[in-house]
DNA sequence: TGACATTAGTGACGTTTGGTGACTAATTCG
DNA sequence: CGAATTAGTCACCAAACGTCACTAATGTCA
């Protein structure tokens, strides 16, 4: 459970911020990702859902508050956290402040579900009605991770530890919501010196067993490309 | 040295916010950019020199609010404004706010300097010193340019409505610091489809004229690329 | 036990994309 | 006129990429 100094009435006579930071935390659940939520513990909120947000404490950075919420909503530390910008724009929010600093965060697959029924993952598709600047920071969340996806090793921090090539292509394949082709996933993967194997392989069930593989970059030539139009408009 | 909020100087007695909203204003310069800075009009202040910024007006969204920064100091309409983040981490500020909202944005070619004095452009390698949060806006401002370059038509925003493709390609090589090739950069830009041709033609000086162009993007097809690792580390 | 389904992993071919040097074109300057 | 200068294009080659087809290793089931 988490604290919520914010939530003195309406009045607010000892609010130390007029912003809040707020972070979505998110995993992958079945073939998209989910976000966890967790229940209002305020009934006068209209919404009965709400992003993991507080305020500042005193001496406390942004990163370290962002932190602070993913360890204390998860129980443990997230694999990779960003922050995404700062809403506003008179949306509504249920700690009421005028501000709110957005963060998303990664959580590998299989970390335990948080502590029992205060919390619960949404996937994507199926979001329950948020303050509408909430929504719009899990929104963002989404949308970010899909922009990060070829500059940070988002698909590996989603992942355990040691994987199969095919639980990596998978993962890219969630992600991008999209099918890929193995040989050239591979081959680029490959080029890139990203992974390297470990001596384990694993017989999941049918077919031939996979090799174990665990994200370890490596220096690479920093290929000078030319100037890229296709993503402009 | 951090600034300490709770010691808000009796005279601010009615601050809107305890965040702030602050521009970096990017333009050509030579063979860089440079940052709009205005002189501070505090004489308590330590820093000469300040970044545009302001608390939020009442019923004001955080991108009016920069863009009325951004018209304020500059006099005219910026060609391109985006919110970089949200700054704190107890660093000095001039508003001694807890928080700032950084927003960058650009100013095209041949823009006349503002108003006589009070503001000037400073290019990349010579900034002077600024209190640390808005230094580290400004860095964060030029960097954004730079990452956005392949997302956002950065390089026409900073130019003319009409342009050649040399005044095109030497943008770029101004803004990734680096030569590009004649025939790959034409080639890519021609693949593209954003620039169309004009009647116009301009005769600088020695040398063939060259034709002048616009900025007009047209719908392309979206080529389903694979993944890109080469960005990841 | 042996055929088959299933999943992992690789090889090879053709196409596209991108870097490069060399060329032609049109102008100014002397 | 010819040299210098800037614009614009072409052709060649290498790297990157999409695709299909193949081999490999396991479980399943008649």
């Amino acid at each position: 459970m988490r604290d919520r100094p914010t939530t003195s009435p309406a009045k607010t006579p000892t609010r130390r911020a007029g912003f809040s930071v707020d972070v979505a935390l998110l995993t992958p659940h079945g073939k998209q990702l989910a976000v966890l939520l967790i229940r209002s513990g305020d009934p006068r909120t209209r919404e009965k859902w709400i992003v993991p947000h507080d305020s500042l404490k005193t001496e406390e950075t942004l990163d370290s508050a962002a932190e602070r919420l993913a360890h204390s909503a998860l129980g443990s530390a997230p694999s990779w956290i960003e922050q995404i910008g700062a809403f506003s724009d008179g949306r509504r929010h249920p700690a009421e402040v005028e501000l709110s600093v957005g963060y998303v965060a990664l959580v590998p697959l299989g970390v335990p579900a948080p502590v029992g029924g205060v919390a619960a993952w949404f996937p994507t598709t199926d979001l329950p009605v948020l303050a509408a600047r909430q929504r719009a920071i899990v929104d963002a969340a989404f949308e970010r991770v899909r922009d990060r996806l070829d500059q940070a090793p988002i698909a590996f921090r989603l992942l355990p530890a040691t994987f199969t090539l095919s639980e990596l292509q998978g993962m890219y394949e969630l992600l991008l919501g999209r099918r890929l082709h193995k040989a050239s996933f591979r081959r680029a993967l490959q080029g890139a010196w990203l992974v390297e194997p470990t001596e384990e392989w694993r017989s999941e069930g049918r077919g031939r067993p996979a090799q174990l593989f665990r994200y370890a970059p490596r220096r690479r030539r920093s290929t000078r490309r030319g100037v890229r139009f296709e993503l402009l408009g």
